[in-house]
DNA sequence: GCCCTTTCTGCTCATATGAGCAGACGAGCG
DNA sequence: CGCTCGTCTGCTCATATGAGCAGAAAGGGC
């Protein structure tokens, strides 16, 4: 490591600094951009064929050969085996950014790389529990047909709208079941209330008890997170003003997950505004032994950290630059 | 090619794109990624390790999967070919762009490499015939001690500045040649002349004389190109006014070699000018066996395809933007 | 200058990979 | 329905590559 060797013969022509790793270079050059074979390498760099097996290692090694594999569909394994140990989580899913077209072609592949690690789990779930929101819905619309057979799903969350067209929650329930003959149970509540007492009364019906405590059983859930800002869902929905959400930002809201504002520690921001939504506690998520949190986009950086570090998914999905900015800035 | 395969059985849960190359992939990444044996791949995917051998030969040819050089001191063979085989020249050079942090960095990597090429030259040459300038410069710098032993060296255009500091042109040569143990000779003349009569009569001198066919005589040449603007180096010496080179532009100069001015097509802009040059001509080095061309740098594109395509060099010594600017916008 | 320790070199041998081939399979056609 | 053709599969065999080892060389302390 230390040492930089002194020229025995001076006589040559050389220069002083660390002449094998120039040759580690002119060698990689020969073997992967012409593909020779080390041995002819070896002839005529004037090594022998072990020489450049080594120097073609301690290229590899010092990081000078970079294999990449560029494909819409490719993965990030490094990255994820990365963010697995160092969020200690089950599994982490991530999708390379390069050559993406704006943030909704990234968000495209978070979400196909979602449904393909869904259609992957195993064992298959007997019930899903779902979250919904655009990316959710990209991950239905992503989803095989025959994906699965017989997983129910079940939303975790509540969202029939109350100004918007209704069926976009719904939808993404029904098309994640139909796709894989299975039964879609609606949460049929709003997803914050105005009065506790209103959350109350509705979490004590019948049909809506019965959807919450399904989803609180649930083999797997599937969700994603919203950022603390004024075009999210909850806003565009009318659950809450623009004024709320910078009430809560101010606050220390990073973003929601299933409908419930956290802060960078994962902890609720509002208890009282967390007491009227509708839907699965964090701390069942947190209990669950399969959640996978799809969070992908620029935009959704602390979110996901709060996410990961506050132990409320299993698994991650997401996309490069979230996954670098993840482990990157907090050492 | 046009085969999309029919699937045999339609019970199982996949896409209807593509199959193969998605599984072509995922091999590349366990095998790439995570460097596992082509057979462990295929215990993981289900397949056969022949089969493993031909996914990924096939992602390969596909380009799917790119392997980088990062260093330096890399060269991009890939791109060498083409130019070489492009533009019928013998050698071709090409300095990563990756990584270099401003235009002062991509020179220098054009020097040394320049320099590499210079010292690896067989037969080396007994004399070498040089210009002047900021990058002929470097790559002086970049030669190391002892490069080559006994090699002449000979200015080939006028160069004694007539209102700077004297030395940077002399100093040029004769560090090139010190390095090299050779001797030095400078051509004791301007770049450019007021008269043609003055022109004439400095190149009837002995000296002035003896040092030109010395120069024409040379068994390789080593120079780069200035762009036609006005930070050029004959600008800053004070030959020509920038309105002089205003004019050329004006009738097509795209930049000069060895202080004549050339078109798009590698003629003399202004044969007027050009006859009050003093210094080998454009023919000559047209008709030498080894002429190295050291240009890079995002402003000298132009210049560089003037140069390689009417003949003027045999060896192209470049960076990668301006090789792929090159082969790019000629079809 | 001499000896000890560390690193480096060129080897043998085991393993991984690629070329090429015969049979299997499926598609299209009479 | 059966035939032929082209493609794909799994194989054998040759080659390329990596692991591990013994001897050589180099560096450092005394």
């Amino acid at each position: 490591m230390r040492t930089r060797r002194h020229r025995t013969h001076p006589g040559e022509a050389l220069e002083t600094i660390d002449n094998d790793e120039l040759l580690s270079i002119r060698a990689a050059e020969l073997y992967y951009d012409e593909n020779k074979t080390q041995d002819e390498v070896g002839a005529i760099l004037k090594l022998t064929r072990w020489k450049v097996g080594r120097l073609l290692a301690s290229a590899k090694e010092k990081g000078f050969i970079r294999i990449e594999i560029v494909h819409p569909r490719a993965r990030k394994l490094t990255l994820e085996r990365t963010l697995r140990e160092r969020f200690a989580i089950r599994d982490a899913i991530v999708v390379p950014a390069a050559g993406t077209n704006g943030a909704d072609d990234l968000r495209a592949r978070a979400a196909q790389a979602a449904a393909d690690y869904l259609a992957s789990l195993r064992p298959v779930p007997r019930t899903l529990g779902v979250s919904w929101g655009r990316t959710l819905h990209d991950v239905a619309e992503h989803l095989s047909d025959g994906w699965a057979t017989g997983v129910n799903v079940v939303q975790i969350n509540g969202g029939v709208s109350v100004n918007q067209r209704a069926g976009t929650a719904a939808a993404t329930a029904f098309e994640i079941a139909r796709k894989a003959s299975g039964q879609a149970t609606l949460l049929p509540s709003p997803a914050i209330l105005e009065r506790l007492e209103t959350k109350r009364s509705i979490e004590a019906d019948r049909t809506v008890g019965g959807v919450l405590s399904m989803a609180a059983e649930a083999s797997a859930y599937l969700y994603s997170a919203g950022v603390a800002g004024h075009d999210s869902a909850l806003v565009e929905s009318g659950y809450l003003t623009p004024n709320d959400v910078d009430e809560l930002v101010r606050r220390g809201a990073v973003g929601d997950v299933v409908g419930r504002y956290i802060d960078a520690a994962g902890m609720i921001v509002d208890p009282s505004l967390d007491e009227r939504t509708v839907g699965l506690s964090l701390d069942t998520l947190r209990r669950a032994s399969t959640s996978i949190a799809v969070i992908a986009g620029a935009g959704k950086i602390a979110v996901a950290r709060a996410v990961v570090t506050s132990g409320l998914c299993t698994v991650l999905v997401t996309d490069e630059a979230t996954a670098l900015a993840l482990l990157d800035s907090d050492a």
